[in-house]
DNA sequence: GTTCGCCTAGAAC
DNA sequence: CTCCGACAAATTCGG
DNA sequence: CCGAATTTGTCGGAGGTTCTAGGCGAAC
């Protein structure tokens, strides 16, 4: 069976767009599969796709790929390609066999031959092959790039059956990897878009998928890759003939799986069979069905090719694209053409983008759905505000991205940053962010912070919203916090009680952890969003329009304050701690007293260089405003109202473990580490940290740490550790481990003489399965460990003799778990077995 | 045929 | 979740 | 008053601990 169960994702209940994915992807469908009715459902949108494919086992799935793989080719080879010798698929005992074989003959697989093959053929298409595409001046000033000049040669290939090649992609892909400006980068995409706009806007929504490294958006079950990268070593080993230390020493050498599988494919002499032309659109229905079969293809495609390819910038590419291009049928004009842009002071340019990348920012911001977007943005184009908000505003059972918080470093610079505001203090509770839709006949959803769809999850709360509302409460969204609470007392429990519940398809009568929701805002009540009411009004909204249910739902704990209540603010935040939360979050109540309060948040209005409605406080423009004698640093606007979008992380997060004044830190040994990857590629990364057991004097494996060390550092570290790779000549290491250090687990790539200490911060101890410091001291048959390690500095002044003990470990824990009324539970977790049932 | 342990993937922080 | 580094944009500085 | 230098904002990359869910082989 397949691992995840292919729910259907309800439709939005908004209106239905006049293109809508069925448009997109119905003739591929008709084409390829053999389902009788063709007419597409409006009201199923993205799991009409392969309905049919959910009642096929995996076997008959894959013969089913196999077979429209097989013609597909024939269709490729017959209408545009000189016909090439491709070889029998499956069967061929040999060459092909190669290729077969790194699925194959992976443990994990089940077989499907197919999908993998050509898979794997995606990434050995060099973009070269197509030197039309190759010649494409994508990284051109998207002013001067013009699409009508270069579609006439491309187009004759793009049929309309297959439409644009994954060359094109791969190619800008490419051109993205290999510049680090966000500039090029942005008009490489904006061209790109603007091709596929003009050329082929069928292929734009798979286009605009593959460029964001995903399939679907993220609250839409059961479209995981479920691939990784020990598929993708196992695939590189058995492809290339590579055992298991060649494989890691390219891995150490370059250290991106991508690089890997290039240099492996060269080392190995292993040839690919001439691949056959891909099409975006292709490439696309491929991932989905992989996603859908929950086979395992070599995903070194992914890896190479779809995965890191830029959120970057998101949004400023498609709004510009959608300002110079239009899709040949358009009912509609861009309202500037490319001339006029070109005349423009570079000034009133940079306001025109900005003014649109603001408007799409919003539209994702609300409705984070390419599906919705990409085809309300082809029909109506960039300039018609309105249309598109309507059609891509907030929905209820459509999550809206969540509003962050930005780290501060202590109350003092909130104090700072929000001088003659007032704001609200409110507890930052350790649990999970939860999004509740919940519409006027009682129909609820929840969303994670990252958008997932956690309804399944939380059976108990489902049960609990009708319940919280008062009687004109119609359709709502809100947010809050879900806790693990005792079942008795209701005191609150650790982030790892909350973590131990099931996730999927939760039991309402098998929970175990009971939960309570602490909300903290409301951005949509009986019809209307309240995105652009100020904090202080949606807090109320909050308060009066719902009610507790004791140990259930509550509010969040909140005390309103001011830059003069400097102490009132340290006991709150000390309050907070003590009753076992992170910390504090601070959110501005009003809005900016100057601000324009009509507030019409997008711009749909003449004055493209109109700036942000809510931010303007106009410090000083244009000399007009001087003095207030303040040189504080000036510091982008904080917003009362609730808009992910305009300004990222507009709320104030202060947790008790960003300073040292208010948290522990524990002073560790560096024993042992593995070669970094990527970036880090030619250092030390992570580092095994141990404590010193003093009763036995061994070094007891703490955590592993790979967070606050500088470039620099890590050079030093480099070649102070040196196995021999830098100088030549071992120097603090071994490559065994020592007698005296104790630590099971993944074994590092090299050992250190432990000589330093070093300072590390962290944000709680954890109760923990794998790591042995302090075992059997706080839990029986557990270690600790710590959660959020980070460096902080070398300890000069401290040998090694002198690192933190387990003792000092263990009494931080309990210290921690003793923090409110907890001291019960402390004991519970002493005495009783974990494992036991 | 079931069950257990081991591994990977994903997601929460 | 954390941190750092890279770019780009926004301000301030220096002539 | 304009260009250079500096600060600030944003984003992406690399990876931390721990939990469940599933797949798969081995043992019962």
């Amino acid at each position: 069976m397949p691992p995840k169960k292919r729910k259907l994702n309800n439709a939005s209940e908004g209106s239905t767009p006049a293109r809508t994915l069925d448009y997109f992807f119905g003739k591929q469908n008709q084409k390829s599969s053999p389902r009788p009715s063709s007419t597409p459902d409006p009201t199923l949108p993205s799991t009409q796709i392969d309905q049919t494919d959910q009642i096929l086992t995996d076997e008959k799935l894959a013969q089913k790929l196999q077979a429209e793989f097989d013609a597909e080719a024939r269709v490729f080879s017959a209408s545009q390609q000189p016909p090439e010798p491709v070889q029998p698929q499956v069967t061929s005992p040999k060459k092909s066999a190669q290729a077969d074989a790194a699925p194959d003959t992976t443990k994990l697989s089940t077989p499907k031959p197919t999908v993998a093959q050509n898979i794997l053929s995606l990434s050995a298409t060099p973009s070269s092959d197509d030197p039309l595409v190759a010649s494409l001046p994508l990284d051109e000033n998207p002013l001067t790039f013009a699409p009508s000049k270069c579609l006439p040669g491309l187009l004759p290939s793009w049929t309309s059956e297959s439409g644009a090649p994954y060359a094109l992609l791969t190619r800008c892909f490419t051109l993205v990897n290999n510049t680090q400006s966000r500039i090029k980068i942005v008009d490489t995409l904006t061209n790109t878009l603007r091709l596929l706009i003009e050329g082929d806007p069928d292929s734009l929504l798979p286009a605009v998928w593959l460029s964001t490294n995903a399939i679907a958006p993220p609250w839409v079950q059961g479209m995981e890759l479920g691939i990784g990268g020990a598929a993708i070593s196992k695939a590189l080993k058995t492809a290339c003939g590579l055992d298991n230390r060649a494989l890691k020493a390219l891995y150490d050498k370059v250290g991106d799986a991508g690089d890997v599988a290039f240099e492996a494919k060269k080392k190995g002499g292993f040839t690919f069979r001439k691949p056959k032309p891909l099409t975006i659109k292709g490439v696309y229905q491929s991932l989905v069905k992989i996603a859908k079969a929950q086979g395992p293809g070599s995903g070194e495609t992914k890896q190479r090719i779809v995965d890191r390819l830029l959120q970057d910038a998101r949004g400023g590419e498609e709004s510009r694209a959608f300002l110079l291009s239009i899709p040949p049928n358009a009912s509609y004009n861009v309202p500037y053409t490319q001339e006029e842009l070109r005349k423009l002071k570079k000034d009133s340019l940079a306001a025109i983008y900005a003014k649109t990348e603001t408007l799409l920012k919003t539209l994702f911001a609300r409705h984070p759905d390419y599906n919705a977007l990409i085809p309300a943005l082809l029909n109506h184009g960039i300039s018609s505000a309105d249309i598109l908000l309507e059609k891509c505003g907030l929905t209820l059972h459509t999550p809206l991205r969540p509003m962050l918080g930005s780290i501060t470093r202590d109350l003092a610079e909130v104090l700072s940053r929000l001088e003659g505001r007032a704001f609200a203090c409110e507890y930052k509770y350790d649990g999970q962010r939860a999004q509740v839709h919940c519409s006027s006949d009682g129909h609820v959803s929840i969303y994670s912070r990252h958008l997932e769809n956690i309804t399944g999850q939380y059976p108990d709360l489902v049960a609990l919203i009708p319940q919280i509302k008062e009687d004109e409460v119609e359709g709502f969204i809100l947010e809050g916090e879900v806790v693990a609470v005792d079942k008795v007392t209701g005191a609150l429990m650790p982030f790892q009680t909350l973590a131990g519940r099931g996730r999927k398809d939760v039991d309402l009568s098998k929970v175990k952890v009971d939960v309570c929701l602490f909300a903290f805002d409301l951005m949509y009540l009986n019809g209307k969003a309240l995105l652009e009411e100020p904090f202080r009004r949606r807090r109320e909204l909050l308060r009066t329009k719902f009610k507790e249910v004791p140990g259930k739902f509550t509010w969040v704990k909140s005390q309103d304050a001011t830059s003069e209540d400097a102490e009132a603010i340290q006991e709150f935040f000390k309050k907070a701690v003590e009753d076992k939360c992170e910390g504090i979050m601070v959110k501005l109540l009003d809005p900016e007293p100057g601000a324009d309060l009509t507030n019409a948040a997008l711009g749909n209005d003449e004055d493209p260089a109109l700036p942000d409605p809510d931010s303007t406080p106009s410090p000083s423009k244009k000399g007009s405003k001087p003095s207030l004698a303040e040189k504080k640093p000036r510091r982008k606007p904080l917003l009362s109202t609730y808009q992910p979008d305009k300004r990222l992380e507009s709320w104030l997060k202060v947790k008790k473990d960003y300073t040292a004044s208010h948290s522990d830190t524990l002073d560790l040994v560096p024993i042992a580490a593995w070669h970094g990857q990527g970036r880090k590629a030619r250092w030390w990364s992570p580092i095994l940290l141990a404590v010193r057991n003093d009763e036995t004097g061994a070094l007891e494996a703490v955590c592993k740490c790979m967070s606050g060390f500088t470039d620099a550092f890590y050079r030093a570290m480099r070649e102070f550790y040196d196995d021999g790779e830098v100088t030549g000549e071992r120097k603090n290491t071994h490559p065994r481990r020592p007698g005296w250090i104790e630590y099971s687990g993944p074994e590092p790539d090299v050992w250190f003489e432990p000589c330093e200490v070093w300072e590390v911060a962290f944000a709680d101890v954890t109760v923990s399965p794998t790591y042995t410091a302090g075992m059997g001291m706080a839990v029986e048959d557990r270690g600790l460990s710590l959660r959020f390690p980070r460096f902080l500095r070398k300890r000069e002044d401290k040998g090694v003799e002198e690192a933190s003990s387990s003792e000092v470990l263990v009494r931080i824990w309990r210290k921690q778990m003793d923090r409110g009324n907890g001291k019960r539970h402390r004991e519970e977790a002493e005495g009783v077995e974990i494992e036991e049932e």
